[in-house]
RNA sequence: GCCCGGGUGGCGGAACUGGCAGACGCAUUGGACUUAAAAUCCAAUGGGGCGUUGCCCCGUGUGGGUUCGAUUCCCACCCCGGGCACCA
């Protein structure tokens, strides 16, 4: 008999699958559907350790749905726009298109040569006009609505790609590309009003709890960061510019008597008009100027130092009467709130060390339960809550009632109202890119901000340009994309040379897989109500919060813009642990990189899958190990070792059903193990435990290949463990375990067969072993029926001659009996 | 600082709902096969002890608690990983 030949067979089998086409699925209103889907791949080139990893246990579970009945949906496709392709371009001349495309054919192979499941009909590349036409008119529609809009603001502005960069392309305050330092810089951008949705985003993580991992949860929560509190006036003793009070945000109004002084923040349009004319005025500027050119990250990282200056103006505390002095700090955040905060030193940590830096006043006005707070010898702020004191007519109260009462009061008044703030921003989505889809507006002279007409969608990305990598955008460069004419008044007129964050494209493919050709709109919308949501969704932490925000928040509009009924698109998901080798990541700087398609020369496909699986559990890191592989392609040899060399005795058996009363007590036994492991198995797979699942087939592989038949009678049971190995190994290794069936004498593939089911009444009639326990300390075992009763169990415990030992002599004090699992003798 | 995870052999990891800690794999050691090696197979493998082939004690980050019984539940602390970090 031949040996495992990984590379033929896996060839072969792919070859069979792909020629009948067995991925393919339609609508089937009869089934129960089941849509898995793996987050899809940037075409980098190649693909590497942690698409496999991802891939690998979305195959895994998209392959044991269908054997479960599902009808599965199982698509790939490719995130296809984005800055690699561009530099690619800018440093080797290669036209991002190109250069995308061959790289999605290559990967494409790779995907095929692991042998992954997927309907390959779906396939959809966002960068694929026909792709990005549906975004641009979705595009449109906020616009119409309100939901997208163009403002200035401070951007992350890297000076020698002269370009914009996203948060997360800025390390360490330098660019990630070029590594210079990044500066801030006031720009006009387009917006996604996605705070519009912070509420709803915030409500639907309760309802995700425990099908996300509760870590996404906690980010996602964080992320949109909700606080409760109040807008409040303090009334300007000498009004600016008809402005007569400052509006300031507050958690705490229940501190509003201890605010002793209120700060602004340095970029607050009223700060420069409140030094006006002071004597203060010059030190005050330049301290403005210095604060408003440092960029974000130096801002933070400067960090801790809070600085100020006093704008010698002064406001009412509202409540008090008293009059405060205003002041410029370096800690006030134009973006939040109002960008300008009552400061109450006693109570919040940020304004007391503010305080004793200027020296201003400090009042306790929340006592704490059993301390009595000394403004001198306070060393903190006292944050917690307590009972308010010197306070007024609200002396006295809890603080948390405190809050209510003194939002209510100021309500009353007129001064102020309840508020709630997040910190989720709109979400810019302009790129001075040029490998990205189009922003389809016209800016005319008369008409101002024009969309592009749906029947000039798309707004296709002009192929014929040039790769400098200096002076912006090549988009902005080309005249016969720049010069237009108005839609509205036919004047001349100009296009957007702006492209949508890539972001936008992975916000909605999962959508497009279920009509990847419609051409009457985005999706079928009666498809979309078959498929969606995603019942499982897999991909790396490291999307946590942004693209999985982006795609809650698009899937949102596109249901409020009439286009769907989903309110969530994926129900569970699942984040899987990088790849990781040495205790790093994998990485061309380190060395350590493990490229699939070595392993898959060396071992096939079957064994880089099942290394994958069982190497670690799903959600944590997979170190990687030379030796681990060699373990799993050890276990495969072994497991084709044991089907060859029992072919010729169990070959006239097929289709003979084992007789559990007849056999031997040997196979008896490892039937009962077979039964066991489809049980262990399946309930493993149902919970993702790749890593157990395997481990169980191990143990019944070890038990079946120590097993010696008795007699004729056997051999029905020997030739079933054979045939559960096959089967329950097919979905993390379908080649091996297809070429195997058919070894055993099968002709329909697997990928057809209904998944195993367990023998509940042969696992039942088992006899069981009991533990017997003298003081909690385990002493014996004694093997029973399992139907035996308490006090049958009990009466065998007591005649155990090794629990006899331990308990002569010695007062009975209790018996603990467990059902079927043991009994506790206490003494 | 705050919020999540997580600490189990030499290593990756297992243990249902409080019931035999260390499944399975790797590595290591010894043996078989071989002229030899590789491959393969068999055996041992948490620590310590002894009357040494069978048994005893200790052992799941540390200290306490609940319980007949704790890796599992409760309290306090230590360490590691990740996220957020002047958000008023």
């Amino acid at each position: 008999m031949k040996g495992y030949n990984p590379q033929e067979i896996e060839e072969k089998w792919q070859r069979i699958w792909d020629e009948r086409g067995i991925y393919n699925v339609s609508e089937d209103p009869e089934k129960k559907k089941y849509y898995v889907l793996e987050m899809f791949p940037y075409p980098s080139g190649r693909i590497h350790m942690g698409h496999v990893r991802n891939y690998t246990i979305g195959d895994v579970i998209a392959r044991y749905k269908r054997a479960k009945g599902y009808n599965v949906l199982h698509p790939i496709g490719w995130d296809a726009f984005g800055l690699p392709a561009e530099n690619a371009a800018i440093q080797h001349g290669v036209h991002p298109a190109k250069w995308t495309y061959e790289n999605i054919s290559q990967m494409r192979q790779q995907l095929k040569r692991l042998g992954f499941s997927y309907d390959w009909r779906r396939e959809v590349t966002t960068c694929d006009p026909s792709y990005y036409k549906w975004e641009q008119m979705v595009f449109v529609r906020m616009l119409e609505r309100g939901l997208a809009y163009r403002k200035s603001s401070v951007v992350n502005w890297c000076p020698s790609c002269e370009t914009v960069l996203a948060n997360e392309q800025v390390e360490e305050g330098r660019c990630w590309r070029c590594k210079s330092r990044v500066e801030s810089k006031e720009m006009e951008g387009w917006f996604f009003r996605i705070t519009d949705y912070a509420e709803e985003l915030l409500d639907g993580i309760e309802k995700l709890r425990g099908k996300w991992p509760e870590r996404v949860l906690t980010m996602q929560r964080n992320w949109i960061g909700k606080s409760v509190g109040a807008e409040i006036d303090f009334p300007l003793i000498e009004p600016v510019d008809g402005i007569d009070a400052l509006r300031i945000f507050t958690t705490r109004p229940d501190t509003i008597f201890g605010a002793t002084f209120v700060c602004i923040a340095p970029e607050h349009p009223l700060a420069e008009r409140l030094v006006k004319g002071k004597s203060q005025e010059s030190e005050a500027l330049d301290f403005i100027n210095r604060i408003k050119k440092q960029s974000n990250v130096e801002r933070l990282a400067e960090g801790l130092k809070k600085e100020g200056v006093f704008t010698g103006s002064y406001c009412l505390n509202p409540l008090t009467g008293e009059t405060i002095p205003i002041y410029v700090a370096n800690f006030v955040l134009m973006e939040y709130g109002t960008g300008i905060i009552m400061c109450v030193p006693a109570h919040d940590q940020r304004d007391f060390e503010f305080a004793r830096e200027y020296g201003l006043p400090i009042r306790v006005v929340i006592k704490p339960e059993k301390e009595e707070l000394n403004p001198e010898s306070m060393r903190a702020a006292y944050e917690e809550s307590g009972i308010m004191v010197n306070s007024g007519e609200f002396s006295g109260l809890p603080s948390e009632v405190g809050k209510e009462k003194i939002i209510e009061y100021i309500e009353s008044k007129g001064i102020g109202k309840r508020k709630v703030n997040y910190r989720l921003r709109d979400w810019g989505i302009s790129r001075q890119r040029y490998w990205g889809a189009p922003i389809p507006v016209i800016y005319c002279d008369r008409c101002g901000v024009v969309p592009v007409p749906d029947d000039k969608l798309p707004v296709e990305l002009p192929l014929n340009v040039e790769f400098t990598g200096r002076g912006g955008s090549p988009l902005a460069k080309l005249e016969s994309f720049v010069k237009t004419t108005c839609p509205k008044c036919k004047e001349p007129a100009r296009r957007e040379t702006d492209t949508m964050d890539t972001f936008v494209e992975s916000s909605w493919y999962f959508l497009r897989y279920v009509s990847p050709d419609f051409d009457r709109g985005m999706f079928d919308r009666e498809k979309v109500r078959y498929w969606l949501p995603v019942d499982q969704y897999i991909g790396g932490i490291e999307h946590a919060i942004l693209h999985l925000l982006y795609a809650r928040f698009f899937t949102k509009v596109l249901r409020d813009l009439g286009m769907c009924e989903l309110d969530e698109p994926f129900s569970s998901l699942l984040t899987q642990g990088m790849v990781i080798k040495d205790g790093a990541k994998m990485s061309k700087s380190l060395g350590n990189v493990v490229d699939p398609d070595d392993m898959i020369k060396k071992y096939g496909a079957d064994t880089v899958r099942v290394f994958m699986l069982f190497a670690a559990p799903v959600e944590k890191d997979l170190d990687w190990s030379d030796e681990g592989i060699e373990g799993a392609f050890r276990f495969l040899n072994r497991v084709w070792r044991l089907v060859t060399d029992s072919l010729s005795r169990i070959e006239s058996f097929k289709g003979v059903r084992p007789d559990p009363n007849s056999v031997s007590d040997s196979a008896r036994e490892l039937l009962v193990k077979v039964h066991k492991t489809i049980r262990k198995v399946t309930l493993d797979l149902e919970r993702f435990q790749f890593n157990t699942a395997i481990a169980a087939i191990m143990e019944l592989l070890n038990s079946t290949s120590r097993f010696e038949i008795k007699g004729e009678e056997d051999v029905p049971v020997l030739r079933e463990s054979v045939e559960t190995i096959i089967r329950l190994l097919y979905p993390m290794a379908p080649h091996i375990s297809e070429e195997l069936w058919e070894l055993v004498g099968y002709r329909e593939t697997l990928v057809d067969k209904p998944w195993l089911e367990w023998d509940g009444k042969l696992l039942e009639s088992e006899s069981i072993t009991i533990v017997i326990q003298v003081n909690g300390r385990v002493r014996s075992q004694i093997v029973m029926d399992s139907e035996a009763d308490e006090d049958e169990v009990k009466r065998a415990a007591f005649s155990d001659e090794r629990v006899k030992s331990y308990i002569a002599g010695k007062e009975i004090k209790k018996v603990i009996v467990v059902p079927k699992k043991l009994v506790n003798i206490v003494v």
